[in-house]
DNA sequence: TCAAAATAGTTGCACATGCCACTAATTACA
DNA sequence: TGTAATTAGTGGCATGTGCAACTATTTTGA
């Protein structure tokens, strides 16, 4: 009668927790810390986003957001360019440096995946994925319905 | 051809984050933050453990307990006893404080994995738990192989 | 037996993260 | 058109987390 799901919690926690690691040991050859992995692998999908985008995407604070990227073109892995037709809001772009290390980055993360898919089936990686994605959605749908900014 | 699996990483970061939002935000009111609910949870379960055993069954670093019990102990949730067969460590106990919570306290969790389990079956809601399992279990193992505490 | 190694816990540091208040720029609308 | 509301981004603060160095105690083994 032990509610073992309420520990869907904690193993979301330990992975969460053991993947920052992992990509942190990983990265720190670079520069380049755990916190900021993500936004270089959002960029290497779609270059040139604005904060607000990739806040919006990844759906983390906009000020951690800006932390990161902060952190990111001190390091020289991304620029960024005031939108002309904009000027509160950036273009940021990968540099050259960032492009170099592409296929290391992303190397990183599908490691990790094979180091947490060791022992499953095809059929059950395709599984975790798509239920991950379904809760994650219910995560963020909630999330938005309840960040009731309140009209006067 | 894009490679999708790579944001099992991204999924359970959010799900880990939001997790954490929700958490803090429900248990706000007792004084209780997002870092510590971990460790009542588990104190439900076994009441009496020792910081190192809290944090070999959470797979949380010993300073991190410490300092979470140090705000437990403050707020009035534990108190902490020396062994007197070894006085180095604490066994751990719940106060009456603390139980009187513990429904409320569980409920958390509960709601939050309903609120994860929307449109979900049942059997989809037992994989999601099996195969978290299995990846977190992956992920303990890995880590722990690799804490190599070299011998001289 | 007693010195060295191991263990439980604490503390300081670095960093990631969310929230909030703020600024500058843009958009809406009376 | 001009003021109010909205939006993109920044900076400060609080908290959570891991790591490493430290203390006190216990265990090991020569």
């Amino acid at each position: 009668m032990i509610d073992q799901r309420n520990t869907i919690t904690r193993w979301v926690s330990l992975l969460y927790r053991y993947g920052q690691m992992y990509i942190g040991e990983r990265l720190k050859g670079h520069g380049i810390g755990k916190g900021q992995h993500i936004f270089l692998n959002a960029l290497y999908k779609e270059d040139g986003l604005s904060q607000e985008e990739l806040s919006s995407y990844l759906k983390i604070d906009k000020g951690t957001t800006a932390k990161a990227l902060k952190k990111l073109e001190a390091q020289g892995y991304v620029l960024r360019q005031v939108r002309k037709e904009d000027k509160r809001s950036y273009r940021v772009f990968l540099t050259e440096k960032a492009w170099r290390i592409k296929d290391e980055v992303r190397g990183v993360l599908t490691d990790w995946r094979h180091i947490l898919s060791d022992g499953l089936t095809e059929e059950e990686q395709r599984l975790a994925l798509e239920l991950l994605e379904k809760m994650g959605g219910n995560a963020a749908r909630f999330n938005e319905e309840n960040d009731k900014t309140p009209k006067a």
